[in-house]
DNA sequence: CGGAAGCTTGATATAAGTCAAGATCCGTGG
DNA sequence: CCACGGATCTTGACTTATATCAAGCTTCCG
C-alpha cells in the first residue's frame, strides 16, 4: 500500500466517529470525499445544535488555515473518507498556494453565506419553513456534486439529526414531513429524499436570501 | 478640504440610511470608525432578521474582496462614519496586501465564529438566554474596544431591533429585558446598558462554545 | 429472532406570539 | 419654551406554535 499514495492519503471513519474533537489543534483540514459530517454544540444540559454539515467536496473546518483551533466537535454521520491536507502545506509554501488560498477562501466566504441563511431561518421561520429549507439547501448541494438523479438523493439523517439542524423536537419534524408527504411535495424513507417539483417546496421555504 | 486626505476619505451615514444597497455591487469595502450598523434580511411578510452587527473596528462585508455581491442590506443603526476601501487597492498589489489579506481573513474567520454562535442561541435557547447571549456579545466587544468604563457601555438598539437580532417579538423582549432589570442583572435605559455583574449574567446566557 | 434505534401518534403543557391600549420619551416647529 | 405627534416602551388578556411526555409500532442489523 505504499505504492499507492492515493489511498494512502486517504482516511476513513465510520458512522458516530468524531472527526475532530473539541479543543484538540489540528495539523490537517479534512476534504470530504465521500459521506456526510456534522459540525455540532452542546449545551449544558442535553441541548445540540448542529451548526454546519459538510459533503463530499466540502472542506471540513477550513477556519483551521488560520491557525484557529478546532472548538467544535465534528462527527462523520455516514460512513466517511476524507482527504488529509497539511496545513503546513497551505501556509508555508512562498506563495504557490495563492489559488488554494483563493479557493478555500471561496469555501469560507460561501459558508458564511449559508450561515446566514440559517440564521434567517432559526430565527424567523415557521418549522415548515425551515424543514423545508433544510432539505432544499441539501437538494440543491447534492445536485450541483451530480448526486441527484431523476429527482433523487441521499439525506442520510435521522429524524433526531434533522431536528438538530433546524432547531425542532424531534416529535416535531416528524410531524412535518408527514404534512409535506401528504401534501405530496416530498417522498422520504430509508434515508432516500424525492422531490416531485422543486419548485413548489422552495416556494415554501421562503426565499432564502430575498431582499 | 482637499487637503485633509484623513477626513476627505470618510464617509458619514445618518440613522436608518443604507450604507449598501441589495444587489448592488459594490466597490468599496468599509471600515466602521464610529457607530454601528446592520446587516439583515426581510421576509416576504414583514419578518425581518438582523444577521450582523457592525461596530468600531469591523469590516463591514469583508465578504466583498472576493468579488460576490452585497446581497443584503446594510443600515446604519446610528449615525454612523466609515473608511472606504477601494476593493482594487486590496486585490490589485501583487500580493503586496499579504498581510492586509490575512487581516481581513482574520476578521472572516471571526465573523464566522460569532455566527455560529448565533446559529446555536437561535436554534437552542431560550428568549431569556438569547437575550443575556446578545448583551454579553455585545459587551465584550464594545470593551475590547476600549468602550466600557465603570460596567458602562452604549447599546444604541431600540427593542424592536433587539428583537430582530435574537428571533423574538418585540413585546416578548421588553419582558425579558424587565425580568432581567427585577433580578438587577443589567441596568439599560436610553441606550445606555450597564452590568453590575458580567459574570452572572454570562452564566444565564450559557456557554457560548460549550463542548 | 431479538433488541435497539428510529418512527408515529395522541394528550397535555408551556414559551412565545398577537392584539390592543396606555404611558413615556423625544425631537420638531411654532 | 411649550405643545404636539410620532416613536418607543410597558402591561394585560388571550391565542398559537412548538415542546413534553408517554406509549406503541416498525425497521434493521447482529
Amino acid at each position: 500500500m505504499a505504492g499507492e499514495p492515493r489511498a494512502r492519503s486517504l482516511k476513513q471513519f465510520r458512522r458516530f466517529q468524531h472527526v475532530a474533537l473539541a479543543g484538540q489543534p489540528q495539523n490537517t483540514i479534512y476534504r470530504v470525499e465521500d459521506g456526510w459530517a456534522a459540525r455540532y454544540q452542546l449545551l449544558s444540559d442535553d441541548r445540540r445544535q448542529i451548526t454546519a454539515l459538510f459533503l463530499p467536496g466540502d472542506y471540513c473546518e477550513p477556519q483551521l488555515i488560520l491557525g484557529e483551533l478546532a472548538d467544535h466537535p465534528v462527527m462523520a454521520m455516514t460512513n466517511l473518507r476524507v482527504r488529509p491536507i497539511p496545513i503546513e502545506e497551505l501556509r508555508a509554501g512562498p506563495i504557490s498556494s495563492h489559488d488554494d488560498i483563493r479557493d478555500m477562501l471561496t469555501a469560507v466566504l460561501r459558508a458564511l453565506n449559508r450561515q446566514t441563511d440559517w440564521i434567517v431561518r432559526l430565527g424567523r421561520k415557521t418549522a415548515t419553513e425551515r424543514v423545508c429549507g433544510l432539505i432544499c439547501e441539501r437538494y440543491d448541494r447534492m445536485r450541483a456534486n451530480n448526486r441527484v438523479s431523476n429527482d433523487r438523493c441521499a439525506l442520510p439523517l435521522t429524524q433526531y439529526e434533522i431536528a438538530d439542524v433546524v432547531g425542532l423536537t424531534a416529535v416535531h419534524v416528524n410531524r412535518v414531513l408527514q404534512g409535506l408527504r401528504r401534501r405530496e411535495l416530498i417522498e422520504l424513507q430509508a434515508k432516500r429524499l424525492r422531490i416531485p417539483n422543486p419548485e413548489a417546496l422552495r416556494r415554501i421555504a421562503g426565499a432564502p436570501n430575498a431582499a
